[in-house]
DNA sequence: TATATTTGCAACCAGATGGTTTCATAAAAT
DNA sequence: ATTTTATGAAACCATCTGGTTGCAAATATA
């Protein structure tokens, strides 16, 4: 099955599951005491993360730490940047128009 | 139907028709043209990116112009924030791994 | 060695999703 | 007035999604 972030960061127990280990790692276990539902649910969830290489995994005996990559959280901020152009573009235009309104005024 | 900016950009469709429409304004028809699916997958699409408020109609005349509302587009930069954060402390902790060795190496 | 714990995987299920075709409505063109 | 054009909505369908329960494997503990 084909993995995408934006996919992956659709819904909200994920995007949950990433703001949870963003700090620290954790076991499914640990993650699912956070959430309603099963455990087995989260790990599902954490399949998904691991496939698109949002998380990654580090054994350690039976427990199995997940730990977010943030690197990968780049690809969205790459995708966002040609819109922040945009919308800062728009801001300096307006900016523009004001500070003429001003000038005006005086 | 419960809609939200994080699962309207999961469709690659629905960023593609957020690009096409990024920097002006067009009728479902015109965007219709770019895809290979029918105008009404397309309508059915720009519904969704309206419901979530990414996308705003002009009707003019008996065509509807759709707008991409790039404001909206901030709630995603303003999610990714904290994550920004994070990486950048990262970086910085790097660069004073890098110029702690430098010095030594002097 | 026997038992408990941690985990992933398979099978199943209801509901959502993205697509299609068909139809209705309103505005423009003939 | 009739036809064409632009659009959205409804009905339908195959597939995906997120959840569950049950099971198997591996490691830790008694």
């Amino acid at each position: 099955m084909r993995r995408d972030i934006f996919q992956a960061i659709a819904d909200p127990t994920r995007r949950a599951i990433i703001a949870l280990i963003a700090l620290q790692a954790m076991t499914p276990n640990a993650i699912a005491e956070n959430f309603n539902s099963t455990r087995q649910a989260v790990s599902k969830h954490l399949r998904i993360l691991t496939e698109c290489q949002l998380v990654k995994q580090q054994q350690q005996g039976r427990e199995i730490y997940y730990t977010l990559q943030i690197e990968k959280m780049k690809e969205i901020d790459k995708w966002l940047e040609q819109y922040r152009k945009i919308w800062e573009t728009r801001f300096n235009q307006l900016d523009k128009v004001l500070s003429t309104i001003k000038k005006q005024k005086k």
